[in-house]
DNA sequence: GACGCGTGGAG
DNA sequence: TCTCCAAGCGT
């Protein structure tokens, strides 16, 4: 859960998962619709079919035990190399490296290293020297634990806190006054439009229609209202269907996409292979993205 | 190796 | 309001 997600975000979520699945046996054994009902609202979803098919391989491949070594943990789905040296470390107490962005950011700083943290030379740079320091405390856990919280409070990427920083007097960045500088800040992609238009349809009893996405790409898996997604320009009322009326535009946004929704109410709507009409409490339970949440609050205010 | 994947808090 | 960004990973 922690993965690119701030810690006060994950707070929230990580309670109620882990009361669903309190075990990696009951998290392997169970749907994969119900583990994206917890995860709803906290991003990232491929995430957390990694975790489901994780928790699958290592009932399958390692007894249900979680294995102990960097190699085996990496082969894991969603286990990759930081994931794999936080459990080695701060789980089995292993004399493991783990890198991730506070950490690049302290060791940069620690060694005035200008370069971007993207690059793979940094990265490598990064591993050699996080893999020293490990290697020579007396606490792999500890050690690990102190680099990424000294980055996430006080080596941060912006107001920077050397007053209280314990390390400052080992720090070449502050000496050299390059610390706003080093590292550059992450180049980051321009977010591409996307036009969706969402369509309202409910039946007699109140229920509303919904299907789900394809597992590929945005919000995969996720369930939500019929939805028409185009890259050019929004669709036309009349390409709607008969009776159609807007409701709400609203525009939502994600790393890598501007996304505008159109949201209409529809009267008479041909149901379509994989639609299915669902109650608040069925809907409730399912992985939905917190854009079709909005679009679901609405359908409550228009039809009660 | 570059890209895509969510969301909301902080400033 | 707008920009930046967070305990990465897989493809």
């Amino acid at each position: 859960m922690l993965q690119q997600t701030q810690v006060s975000r994950v707070l929230e979520k990580f309670e109620p998962f882990i009361e669903r699945f309190p075990s990696i046996e009951a998290l392997a054994s169970a749907d994969e619709e119900d583990v994206l009902g917890e995860w709803s609202g906290l991003g990232y979803y491929r995430r957390a079919r990694m975790l489901h098919a994780c928790a699958k391989a290592i009932v399958d491949r390692h007894d249900g035990e979680v294995p102990r070594d960097v190699e085996s943990l990496m082969d894991l789905p969603g286990i990759g190399r930081y994931t794999a040296g936080a459990i080695a470390s701060m789980v089995f107490g292993d004399r493991e490296p783990l890198v991730d962005g506070n950490v690049t950011r302290v060791l940069q700083r620690l060694h005035n290293n200008p370069n971007q943290q993207t690059d793979p030379e940094t990265i490598k740079w990064s591993w050699e020297r996080a893999s020293a320091l490990v290697e020579a405390s007396g606490d792999p856990a500890v050690l690990n634990e102190s680099l990424m919280e000294l980055g996430a409070t006080v080596c941060t990427p912006k107001r920077i806190k050397c007053s209280v920083c314990p390390i400052a007097e080992h720090c070449q960045a502050l000496s050299a006054g390059t610390t706003e500088s080093v590292p550059p800040p992450k180049p980051r992609a321009k977010r591409k439009e996307l036009f969706c238009t969402a369509v309202l349809v409910t039946d007699p009893e109140g229920r509303v229609l919904m299907e789900q996405r394809g597992s590929d790409g945005l919000w995969g898996n996720m369930w939500q209202v019929p939805t028409m997604e185009t890259e050019k320009a929004p669709m036309d009322v009349l390409e709607i269907g008969e009776g159609a009326a807007l409701v709400e535009s609203f525009v939502h946004q994600t790393t890598h996409r501007i996304v505008r929704f159109d949201v209409y109410r529809c009267q008479s709507w041909e149901q379509r292979e994989g639609q299915v009409y669902l109650d608040e409490d069925q809907i409730g339970a399912l992985g939905v993205s917190n854009a079709q949440r909005r679009i679901l609050s609405l359908s409550d205010t228009l039809f009660t």
